[in-house]
DNA sequence: AGCCAGGCTCTCG
DNA sequence: CGAGAGCATGGC
């Protein structure tokens, strides 16, 4: 077993990070740790776990390697796929400056300082997952990227715990419809997946590639896939290749909160966000989890945020 | 019980 | 073109 340790920039908050949206399975935050397998690009799957050991304002992230060997050039790999999901050396100093000079995102400031935004494990995952999420409430969404990641991902073995690989786009695409079908997708899920999946294993589409097209044509080669369309497009964008400068404006949860917050309309959205460029995402997500957190609050179950 | 939930595609007029 | 139907599962 190998330990390292990640300095973020500061202000982080692994906890903030993972309470403010649980990360989708197969991440597992517990409260304390976060649980992943990471597949390196040579194919080695790395278990491991990180926990935070330095505070908010000097953060320091401990990360255990959960093998009991991995060759170094993979353990490397992992740390930066970590890293880049953990949004650790991601610089939010001007959005906070931003979210200081305006009085209806100041308070946000104080309670969830350190967190960082909702951002997929990678490109690939992030895109299965957004097609998952559409329409339906993330808690069924949840559920079903657990079964479908269950079904069809490499499970792991650490101690008494086990641990899943995602599943990869071959895994997928050799399921077949009805087995998707039985993971709990709709038809036309299945095929998007499916489809998604084809098209992958064909090196027909490099995701990575198009996180860096300007916005605009990203979301014409994508929403060109099947069953994406612009919010999928747009929620990948943001959360799936960090182009922060992209807000799923027609998102129900962000449409609620720029209504609350700022008493804006759905087409009134994209115009309002554009001013805050590249921070765009990361003061919506605020936002999308401050509004979230009131809710919970006044259901009465908002225990979690009490402790950082 | 029935409707809605962090959409998309297909069909029809 | 715009409107409408259908869809998966979980919670209220």
């Amino acid at each position: 077993m190998r330990t390292y340790e990640l300095e973020p920039r500061a202000p982080f908050s692994l906890h903030l990070t993972f309470v403010g949206t649980e990360p989708a399975f197969p991440s597992v935050y517990d409260g304390r740790y976060l649980w992943r397998v990471v597949r390196t690009s040579g194919g080695e799957l790395v278990p491991l776990r990180v926990g935070q050991i330095g505070p908010r304002e000097e953060p320091l992230l401990r990360v255990e390697l959960l093998a009991p060997s991995v060759p170094e050039g993979a353990a490397e790999e992992a740390l930066r796929v970590l890293s880049r999901f953990l949004c650790a050396q991601d610089d939010l100093t001007s959005a906070y400056a931003r979210m200081e000079a305006d009085p209806v995102l100041r308070p946000m400031l104080g309670p969830l300082r350190g967190m960082m935004p909702w951002t997929a494990f990678t490109p690939v995952e992030g895109l299965m997952d957004a097609i998952v999420f559409q329409q339906i409430s993330l808690r069924v969404a949840f559920s079903i990227i657990r079964r479908l990641v269950k079904g069809l991902g490499q499970p792991v073995r650490v101690g008494e715990r086990v641990l899943y690989a995602f599943p990869r786009p071959e895994d997928i695409a050799e399921a077949g419809r009805e087995r998707l079908r039985k993971l709990g997708l709709s038809r036309n899920k299945a095929d998007y997946l499916l489809s998604l999946s084809k098209t992958l294993v064909s090196s027909q589409l490099d995701l990575e590639a198009v996180g860096k097209l300007p916005v605009e044509e990203a979301i014409k080669v994508l929403t060109a896939l099947r069953g994406v369309g612009r919010w999928t497009a747009e929620l990948f964008l943001a959360t799936g290749l960090k182009r922060w400068e992209v807000v799923p404006a027609d998102d129900l949860g962000i449409r609620r909160a720029f209504a609350h917050l700022y008493g804006l309309g759905r087409d009134q959205i994209r115009p309002f966000v554009a001013r805050w460029g590249g921070d765009a995402w990361p003061i919506a997500y605020y936002m999308l989890v401050w509004c979230e957190r009131r809710q919970r609050v006044l259901k009465g179950s908002g225990l979690l945020y009490e402790q950082v």
